[in-house]
DNA sequence: CTAGATTCGTTCCCTGAAGGAACTGACCTT
DNA sequence: AAGGTCAGTTCCTTCAGGGAACGAATCTAG
């Protein structure tokens, strides 16, 4: 975790690093999005440190992005499954790995390819406009000031959600 | 920068995390994306410690996601501008702004709005199939092997791009 | 011409986070 | 009872981040 705090920033991209911004966290994420979902599974898949996977994933938890779900009592044993928020989060994956794919993969190709349930096709997402369905870039938009502008400090963190 | 690269494993997530993943790098490409690109302005806009911006500059730069640019000669003095790779990674930023929105800006609303300008509304991005145009989550996919999945370590990365 | 002011860093020290390995504890299998 | 599995915790060392001071290059005031 970074010393300095992001979470009371008046910034949406601040605050959403506080959540998933600290190294590992969106491997963590991923793993868990396709399926690898135990302690066990996910420090042998990613080669991270016990204890800061154990910090990262109560963090995560902590913050409604995963849950602890026991999945047997009898040997207690339990599993981190995605929230509705946390599904939401990888949206966020999506757009890494676009970009990743385009810029770092070289000549060898993407690594994993993505196939459509809509359409059945290998894709990838674009960002569009939620009014006008037309494409939405960054040089695409003018930046106003909104209503939580002043905001910094005052918005509670609930440890429970 | 954490000490486990991310550069070289087989995902473009990873990847990505290797150029943009250390603690302050995305609000860094936020400032400079909004017209913050000096020095001295960025540092003193996020408060972040000299010795880490210049850091973090540095590796954006060799990363070809900034580029530093002289302005002023006479007084030597610089600014950092985005490339088409950095313009490209702010994408990224406009989904984290979506999910902080919804899920941190709490009763105060989000800081920031954003108006596009091919309709002109105050909106939001959404992900969509770039083959079908219907929307794309994490839940709408299925995920293949691709033909760089064992690739691992043979990227190269050219420091000069 | 010396004294600030501005811009863009670099150097220093101190604290704290990450890596790595060993350890714990609850339960199951043989 | 001996060993295996799972889910962490504890300990130590190293290295990255925070913060402040310093440096260099150039303009501006007096």
């Amino acid at each position: 975790m970074q010393r300095t705090r992001f979470g009371d920033m008046a910034c949406s991209i601040a605050r959403t690093l506080d959540v998933i911004g600290e190294p590992w966290s969106p491997l963590i994420l991923r793993d868990v999005y396709v399926g690898i979902s135990r302690f066990e599974q996910i420090q042998q898949d990613l080669g991270i440190s016990r204890k800061v996977l154990a910090e990262r994933l109560r963090w995560l938890v902590e913050n409604g992005v995963l849950e602890r779900r026991e999945y047997s009592s009898r040997p207690p044993r339990h599993e981190y499954v995605l929230t509705a928020k946390g599904t939401e989060l990888c949206d966020l994956l999506l757009v890494m790995v676009r970009w990743g794919d385009r810029f770092t993969a070289g000549e060898a190709g993407p690594p994993v390819l993505y196939r459509h349930h809509a359409c059945g096709e290998i894709s990838h997402v674009e960002l569009r406009c939620s009014v006008c369905d037309k494409p939405m870039r960054a040089t695409d938009i003018d930046i106003l000031p909104g209503p939580g502008i002043a905001s910094a400090g005052q918005t509670e963190r609930a440890p429970g959600d």
